[in-house]
DNA sequence: TGTACATCAGTGAACGCGCGTTCACTGATGTAC
DNA sequence: TGTACATCAGTGAACGCGCGTTCACTGATGTAC
């Protein structure tokens, strides 16, 4: 019984989710909702509470399409390639569900992102850190974190805006090379880390150990993950070697 | 009298600006506009024939505001300076006014974008034609707008999407410096340009020409423009030197 | 200068619509004796 | 096995609301004679 009622209540996310893909988010009114799952209006409060739970559940499930798609992505053991790899996993199913996208990363109302946008970000984060632990982040995985969202969002909304003839193919790659050109390090040993990286990776490392097993005592560990972050800061290599001291202390930083 | 209706139109604009930066996009009715400009909702269809009317009007109002800003940038002479300046003016903008940046780039509708942000793309191609005619451009004009566009606009809206405190002040500037070092050249008279460089700088020159002043007959003035943008796509070293053969012919390109 | 008329910006009231939501109900299903 | 009852998913109808839009009208302004 329990069973039955989780299956209708997929069948009836389905449903709206054709719906979303077929007309656009609004759409999705509680009525041609209710149409389109066979059922009647009213019933639907009786599985989502009001529309805005439906909604949500909505985005619920347009991140688990994501997110199962996501992981049929190869790990190729190079985090700098599977950063890559889900660059462009992400455009794709932008450009495939332009609806759900929307959903998911649109601007309707910003600030009210939908929570499942936060356990993607912390995917992102988790593999940042690994990726800083390697030794191959120049910056610290919450800035690179922003910074790829901020990159991939834009392409896969400007792409989305585009009509699929007029889009250049060579939009996103290149962003991608831009980007992670300018946030990770080259392979292999490194001849001669510099210092940004080696203080990245010893943080990154840090945060994962077991507080009570290190030899520093909670406030020093907290002092040390500050300097370690400002180091960090302090001297990376920018990309392309463009001029940037002029700029640095503009309006936004 | 004339004079009288125009300063009526704008004096509503201006109420409903002010109510869409205080209360958002979806407070825009028919009624409280009126009311907010101490009209019935009635005389709006005088002025602007329909609510799409209304919020078109608004639009170009608010590139009216943003255009007025970005004109009192100082010209430096350097076109990529220029092109910072430009960055920093388009985010601080969307920063200041996020309800008005929202109408002009936001999401509700991709591919119904306001008309006047033709105006705007048309502005920036040609700059960056003159950008590319002074040899500093590595890439097509048309495809340099796109990555300035998808990244600017990605920055802009994630920001906006952040709490104010939570903001990272760094974001900015360096998507702003990956993409400038992606799209442009150094300054100076470039020790040896590469090919692609000055095959776009030539592409840009002839385009500004006077057709019928060149020696080139119009089909293989056509055939040349070709060439160029072959030879300008191929060899442009990348950022970072990023390994990018694995990806270049991935599912996008 | 004065009067009759035309113009037309703006009014007030109402229209019809689609919406989210509520609620008493029905009728099938499961349970207790 | 049979009967009476409880449960509850789903129904049908209606509610009130805010919306975009229409339209006959008003009254101030300008114009012609």
């Amino acid at each position: 019984m329990d069973d039955e009622k989780t299956r209708t209540r997929r069948q009836i996310l389905e449903a709206a989710a054709e719906l979303l893909e077929r007309e656009g988010v609004q759409a999705l009114s509680t009525r041609a909702v209710a149409a389109a799952a066979g059922i009647r209006a009213a019933s639907l409060y009786q599985f989502f509470g009001d529309k805005d739970g439906l909604l949500s559940a909505l985005a619920v499930h347009a991140f688990d399409l994501y997110l199962a798609q996501k992981r049929t992505l190869p790990s190729g053991g190079d985090p700098v390639d599977d950063m890559r790899r889900g660059w462009d996993a992400h455009v794709d199913f932008g450009l495939e569900h332009p609806a759900f996208y929307l959903l998911m990363y649109g601007t309707d109302r910003p600030g009210r992102r939908a929570p499942a946008a936060g356990e993607a970000r912390e995917l992102l984060m988790a593999f940042l850190r690994r990726t800083a632990t390697a030794g191959r982040l120049r910056v610290p995985p919450a800035l690179a974190a922003d910074l790829l969202f901020a990159a991939v969002t834009g392409v896969t909304l400007s792409l989305i805006g585009v009509p699929e003839a007029d889009r250049d193919p060579e939009v996103s790659p290149r962003m991608r090379e831009a980007v992670v050109g300018a946030l990770t390090t080259e392979a292999g040993p490194a001849p001669e880390p510099a210092l940004a990286v080696r203080a990245l990776a010893l943080d990154a490392t840090l945060g994962e150990a077991d507080p009570s097993a290190l030899a520093l005592r909670p406030v020093e560990t907290a002092l040390l993950h500050d300097w370690l972050q400002r180091l960090a800061r302090q001297d990376e290599p920018g990309p392309g070697g463009a001029d940037r001291t002029r700029h640095e202390d503009g309006p936004l930083g």
